[in-house]
DNA sequence: TTCAAAAATGACTGATTATTCATTCAATAA
DNA sequence: TTATTGAATGAATAATCAGTCATTTTTGAA
């Protein structure tokens, strides 16, 4: 249907991809907006928290705050909430990433990238568990709506890379790998909490996460970059732990690897 | 392979951790051993295929080749055949991973063990994932066997990281969490298989992600050993090429990134 | 206020499936 | 040969749950 730009402002430059297999009964789509929107944060957190096969739907529009039957109005099969639930996080996460502060050197704009996704990560463990788990689950016809997701967002951070290619920090890497990487460096500290936990802090994993990239990527004018990089990052650390304001609460420091 | 080298040697160095929270009713532990192989190894094909959720008892006893009714002689319920098909992929993981020819420099150890995982990840995908999308669904009592096995697997590559460290290769870095990177970059190759394919071919992403760990690690003195590392290795390549004696179909080569 | 259409309800149904258990079978001992 | 034991069978059971639909409630246009 992709169409449902109607109601005016409600383009979304980035149209939050709202895939046109998910059939509805209901006309307003305004309405229809608004319920999937219920229905999948509902689903999101009882599918993380529960798994998808052991969350019946009767659980699910109690959560929604509504009757079972009125999801079908909404959804055509319990896979159809599923994929509108993944969709949900993905998008979610991709948001949180696009509004990370920003910076002047491509370097740094690279790193806030990955800060950004791992702390969304680290703040939705169990949501960011559910595309691993779940994706398997969902019929194959839905499988690209989430893999299109996920390629939406990595590029947020592929075009970073090829700033740092272009700005000859990088050395010609394959900045799609190298973006995949990253990606699975923040994926990881959800899937592996449970290990990483006892090993690092989260401050410190995304650090040496990074630290590892650069020196295996850079160039000789990018290691320079990178020293610049920092120091900026210390002297901003220190004058932050002089002012109280952090906002999320700091994490213990430890011994960096 | 590996197999009843005769009954009564049967303790194993590595006693393939049969968790004792799976209870049988038969007697006879020889019986209860193979029976219990019958069961994981159908399982795991099963639930790597079909998944665990979709997989009915009826199914796997159809598989295994006996009624519905022995499984549960051996298992008490369908999560305990869970664990069982999880520990039988990872145990044989493992296996193969120990099985790797060997080498002298602490270096090619790492490649050689980063190879071997990534090869029988890249061999046995469906079931390489099943541990992501499975676990889970496990009961939290089961849940520790799974991590005690993951770690015993890790150790072996943990080991070659710290023997490079005692070499003077790598800088001190924490060799449990540069295990753990190692291992994620075996595993991501089953877990986004679908992306890898179209980037890479599985020869280069093997040596481009060693190359980029021993970038980021790499000491003086390594590095020179990398440079030998790789001059011998190319040579290999070189007569491997000659000889038409390569066992494993030689895939593409690819330009490296 | 009226009333038809749309939205919402929730009890019900049909199918599925994990688990059980009365029974059969096979091997060994007496 | 016969009795005993433990392994194996597979039909029956009991519970669960996705999805339906007859009914009620809400909405808003006239």
């Amino acid at each position: 249907m992709t169409r449902q730009r109607a109601s005016e402002s409600f383009t979304k430059d980035h149209a939050d991809l709202v895939p046109d297999v998910v059939k509805s009964q209901v006309a307003d789509p305004e309405l229809v907006q608004r319920r999937r929107e219920q229905i999948a944060a509902a689903a999101a957190e009882l599918f993380s928290k529960n798994g998808f096969y052991r969350t019946t739907m009767q659980q699910l529009a109690r959560q929604c705050g509504f009757s079972s039957g009125l999801i079908y109005q909404y959804a055509e099969t319990k896979e159809d909430v599923l994929l509108l639930a993944l969709l949900h996080v993905m998008n979610r996460f991709r948001r949180e990433i696009e509004q990370a502060e920003d910076a002047e050197s491509p370097l740094e704009r690279v790193f806030i990238a990955l800060e950004a996704y791992c702390r969304v990560v680290d703040q939705f463990k169990a949501a960011a568990m559910l595309a691993y788990r779940s994706t398997m689950s969902l019929p194959l016809e839905h499988r690209s709506y989430i893999k299109n997701a996920e390629i939406a967002t990595n590029e947020l951070i592929a075009t970073r890379v090829r700033d740092c290619i272009e700005a000859g920090f990088f050395r010609k890497v394959d900045a799609d790998l190298v973006t995949y990487q990253l990606v699975l460096h923040a994926h990881a500290w959800s899937l592996k909490s449970w290990r990483f936990n006892k090993l690092i802090t989260f401050d410190d994993y995304v650090a040496s996460g990074f630290d590892m990239f650069v020196l295996a990527l850079v160039t000789d004018s990018g290691r320079q970059e990178y020293q610049r990089f920092l120091a900026s990052r210390k002297k901003a650390a220190k004058s932050k732990r002089r002012s109280p304001a952090s906002a999320d609460g700091g994490r213990q420091p430890s011994k960096r690897s």
